[in-house]
DNA sequence: AGTGAAAGGTATTGGGG
DNA sequence: CCCCAATACCTTTCACT
């Protein structure tokens, strides 16, 4: 699908605040509503919009701990790798999962409400599978960004 | 603020989708729409939820690329390290910035089109600024998981 | 705080260019 | 693909429990 600059505007209001009224998006944009309205059925259809979310304050809701955790695996085989993976990617905590090569495997991105519940999910993700070589634990001290936006241009 | 039952439900469901509507959202958690609508403005006023967006698949925009940074900064004289950091988080490539201790300060996770933006871009945050050690550069694979989801319970 | 109903505002769809 | 207009739906407020 080829985004024209309209669909790029709207692109990029969105993702700053979702809950902005069509007619207000078509004010800024110069189309109609209903113009607007079917522009971003379309985004949503093609995946192009993936979500529609609330982000919440972790801190505000007791959880304000950061981690990041550098992961060595043993064994590359393909099977190994998805079972790691999976594992990662199901535990809720865990709010991100990259597979980087270089010195390390995978790199998360933990949130936690204490050091206590950290030290528990590393037994189920780390120290109960037999794939893991080793891991890397960094706290965060400041969070001074974090956001998911995608420049559009 | 304490958030009681249905906070907390209202929470979960909206981090998934809020555009569910309140009605919906009320069916769900045994409250009317008023109520639910009371609820969501506080939890709004009080910064629990933080903002509300819709998430790009930066793929289909053209930005297929994510890449994280460990930073290593010469002075961490609070100003110097204010000005890094301010660097950073103004940079709209650098979607997070966390402040880490260890074997490096900064760890930056980055969209980028190309290398060659890249490329560009840590003239800018880190050949330019003469309070930069270092930096590796890790190319991610793949993103397995990622989203901003917090626990709430 | 919660509810239900009324009022006001938005989203969505269909006709026509 | 656009606009406009009608309808359906949703949010918001208010009086009351």
């Amino acid at each position: 699908m080829e985004l024209d600059s309209y669909d790029k505007k709207i692109l990029k209001l969105l993702q700053q605040n979702n809950k902005i009224s069509q007619r207000t998006l078509a004010e800024n944009v110069n189309l109609s509503a209903s113009a607007v309205n079917r522009r971003i059925a379309s985004l949503e259809e093609h995946g192009i919009i993936k979500e529609n979310v609330s982000i919440i304050n972790p801190t505000k809701v007791g959880r304000p701990i950061t981690i990041i955790v550098e992961v060595k695996i043993e064994n590359e085989r393909l099977d190994l790798l998805e079972n790691d993976k999976k594992r990662f990617v199901n535990c809720p905590q865990v709010q991100q999962v990259y597979y980087v090569t270089g010195d390390f495997d995978f790199l998360l991105v933990l949130n936690v409400c204490d050091m206590e519940e950290y030290e528990q999910l590393t037994r189920e993700l780390f120290f109960k599978a037999d794939n893991i070589k080793g891991f890397k634990t960094i706290v965060v001290m400041q969070n001074a960004k974090q956001n998911l936006h995608v420049i559009v241009d």
